[in-house]
DNA sequence: GTTAGATAGTTGAGGGTTCAACTATTATTA
DNA sequence: TAATAATAGTTGAACCCTCAACTATCTAAC
């Protein structure tokens, strides 16, 4: 048998990768250059939760598509830089709601602003019928994988 | 001005982050269950050196699109498992070529073959026309990144 | 030739991800 | 009610990513 000559270049996996790290990385690059302290990943967090203050983490995890365990972590990271408060359930008190503080709060504006540039940068020039197209290929994939 | 409602779901980061790690995903447990201790990572770097042993670990970041650092210390997770070499250049005493093993050579078909039976789980119902179309759109989006 | 600048690779820090094991707490059920 | 099972969140380990600072080596230019 031949060996499959996967072409890094044109495979699934590393267009996937490659795209989604550039893009990360340009959202972080915007937010640092406009003086923000925040990672990307904290900020998904918080657009969550300025959609809906007060979730409990488990909430935020699935809304997120998160592991628990890194949304454990992302929340120290927002803590730490004082944009949300853990707060003990009275009612079940295993589970802990993550709440805004007036600062995370603040930021919603800017980052929500910063964050669409970024992204219609990245579509600058392409055709927003073949982007939808290209995202239901997506969503297809995923439901590929999360199936089964 | 009014919140733009920058819908998780439906935003270009979320969705290619989303895919790109449930693919990963579905690729290390690929492996795993057929018993291979090789993370997706080190399996990329592999891939560029069955189609060309014996590169310099720069050429390996700019073929694998990988910053310098990640590729140290991928190698060195290929290194601990025994699947490459590092061997220093002659001519230029910075330079490390990296080597397979005689292990690293031998994962080659079965590791391909797996791989490949992802992308194809992945992208099953989809069809080609439409994947094609889908990577255009991500390829014209990492080059709207990457070229400013 | 010697010094100044480029280049290859490493290291440490700060994040993020997943898994497995653990603590608390709540629910179930025998 | 007492024992068992489920759930929420945390922690540690092992990996990956990026940045900045560092070492060693090579190149160029004075």
């Amino acid at each position: 048998m031949d060996y499959i000559d996967l072409r890094l270049e044109d495979s699934l996996g590393h267009i996937l990768n490659r795209t989604a790290r550039a893009m990360c990385a340009m959202m972080q690059n915007s937010f640092n250059k406009a003086g923000y302290d925040v990672t990307v990943e904290q900020c998904a967090l918080l657009f969550n939760l300025w959609r809906q203050d007060r979730q409990f983490q488990q909430q935020l995890a699935d809304n997120t598509y998160k592991d628990k365990t890194s949304v454990t972590r992302i929340v120290d990271g927002l803590e730490k830089r004082h944009l949300v408060k853990r707060v003990l359930d009275k009612e079940d008190r295993r589970q802990k709601r993550i709440c805004l503080t007036r600062k995370g709060g603040k930021l919603q504006q800017e980052l929500k602003t910063l964050a669409l540039n970024v992204q219609e940068q990245c579509l600058n020039g392409i055709e927003p019928e073949h982007w939808e197209k290209c995202k239901e290929v997506l969503k297809k994939i995923y439901g590929n994988i999360c199936k089964r």
